[in-house]
RNA sequence: GGUCCCUUCGUCUAUCGGUUAGGACAGCUGGUUUUCAUCCUGCAAAGGGGGGUUCGAUUCCCCCAGGGACCGCCA
């Protein structure tokens, strides 16, 4: 068998989805499993609502999770002559036919249709007429003839074996009467002159597998095999679309969704390899097989994805969450400054416990991001005499302090919380506000060392 | 309505006829923790229903029910 090669093939009409990006993702694996060739094929046939700038965030996005295609990305539109070739071979070969009906007779007859309660079928009208009777005024379409007896028989490689009747599939369009082909024909033409081995694509396209399968056995091409993976859907147990909150990748990265946990998430939805969660990509591309593939849609979950993230937070190299961070709050938040980054590095220790997303450590490390705290006036309530004779006195303390460590500043802590008579929370909750701005937020020690001397007595004084 | 697909804890899933039906996330206990977390214990939680086949079915077959996808001169 020839060397593996497989596609992804959007239509730059929108923001990739989730559901897509998966699909890419089971591509590129297989793919690469198999170590065969990936392809990114740009459907941009409908020209009203292809966009550029949707392509490029297609390639963007896709590059982001890690999935990059082999070779130059294959521009559908810039084969559409190929496509028509194709189209007027098959009206040679007696495989396609020229249809007159209008779009008026078509409508009637959907109409009809829905009436009576029947399944819309084209009635075939001008499969057998002669073109004598041909209307001048009419521009046709072009249909495939469809096989009418017999079933068919699709050997899915997720699905196995899936048999319809041939005439539940009707004699469809593949030439629009302006000229242009339409899906199921181009699609097919490109996949061949691709040379694509095995079309991996959501279960939604079943239908077109059928179409498609009659176009390459009237070209007598070989056939790829085919594998439709169940789609995902939202958690009310619909198809997910565009529309749906959460559907697109940009969704997750702004929340400081990290490419690699959510591509491991995706991975894990609707494939699996024995008890295995955590995969790197190394180690998807290894174990990455169709028979891992689940047969059943599989909803999208939300706190798994957080909990993928987190373990992710938690697990890689810090120098690299940091990395990550930076391209993070520069893309979302705020650019990070040069002189903050070895402060928050030393910090990341702590500051990544308390974060299931980047953006979660953004906000927890705020106070050393940006120079100013700002304090509610909620908060700033909270901060009354006694806390100001606190602070004050622990300013003093803290002047005298020669190094700066836990234990120190334990002591410190611990004989205020003796001399006013309070616990803990007194004393510390005051300090994190002064400092941080907020009641919450990391360990109050944590704080003042990752801040530094300095930078503590400065913040200190402001409340004098 | 027609065609096709699917059905194991709330969720993602393991099981390739014999298991106390396993894991992970979420949930709930308890412990550690000077906030919140982290971390560590533990608990609870599933084979849609009905028929077969079989010594034995979650697993194989059939029926039903429920859910989903498709039914464009969009891709």
């Amino acid at each position: 068998m020839s060397k593996v090669a497989t596609r992804f093939a959007p239509s730059p009409t929108g923001a990739l989805h989730i559901g897509g990006v998966r699909t890419a993702l089971f591509n590129w694996l297989f793919s690469k499993n198999q170590k065969g060739t990936f392809h990114l094929r740009i459907e941009d046939t409908d020209k009203e609502r292809s966009k550029d700038e949707h392509k490029i965030q297609i390639i963007k996005s896709l590059k982001w999770i890690g999935v990059e295609h082999d070779g130059e990305e294959y521009i559908q539109s810039t084969k559409i002559n190929d496509h028509i070739k194709i189209v007027d071979e098959l009206l040679k070969n007696g495989n396609a036919y020229k249809c007159y009906c209008t779009t008026e007779e078509i409508e009637e007859q959907k109409k009809r249709a829905r009436q009576k309660k029947l399944p819309y079928i084209y009635n075939r009208k001008w499969r057998d007429l002669s073109q004598a009777e041909v209307p001048k005024d009419i521009k046709p379409v072009i249909r495939f003839k469809s096989k009418i007896d017999g079933t068919t028989i699709l050997k899915d490689l997720v699905q196995g074996d899936v048999e319809i009747e041939n005439n539940t599939i009707e004699d469809f369009i593949i030439l629009r009467n302006d000229g242009t082909p339409t899906y199921n024909l181009s699609a097919t033409v490109d996949d061949h002159q691709m040379k694509m081995t095995h079309i991996i694509r959501g279960d939604d396209h079943k239908i077109n597998t059928f179409k498609q399968m009659q176009i390459y056995t009237a070209m007598k091409w070989d056939l790829p095999q085919f594998a439709h993976i169940p789609l995902i859907h939202t958690i009310e147990g619909k198809k997910l679309s565009k529309r749906d909150n959460a559907s697109t990748l940009d969704d997750y990265s702004k929340i400081g969704i990290m490419p690699d946990a959510l591509r491991n998430y995706l991975l894990r939805l609707g494939w699996s390899y024995k008890d295995k969660e955590i995969f790197t990509i190394d180690e998807s591309i290894k174990y990455f097989d169709l028979k891992g593939i689940g047969k059943s849609p599989s909803k999208l979950d939300m706190s798994r994805i957080l909990s993928m993230n987190e373990h992710y937070i938690k697990s890689i190299e810090e120098n690299d969450l940091y990395n990550q961070l930076l391209q993070y709050c520069e893309l979302f938040k705020e650019k990070i400054k040069t002189d903050k980054e070895s402060k928050l590095k030393s910090s990341l220790s702590f500051l990544k416990n308390k974060a299931k997303t980047l953006e979660d450590i953004y906000n927890n490390a705020k106070y050393i991001i940006s120079d100013e705290v700002e304090l509610s006036q909620e908060d700033f309530k909270l901060i009354d005499e006694n806390a100001k004779k606190i602070i004050l006195d622990f300013s003093k303390k803290f002047s005298a302090l020669e190094n700066l460590t836990k234990e120190t500043l334990e002591t410190i802590i611990n004989d205020l919380i003796k001399s006013y008579k309070t616990n803990f929370k007194g004393v510390g909750q005051p300090l994190r506000i002064i400092l941080t701005g907020s009641k919450f937020g990391p360990g109050i020690y944590d704080i003042i060392i990752s801040l530094g001397k300095i930078e503590v007595e400065k913040r200190l004084n402001k409340l004098v």
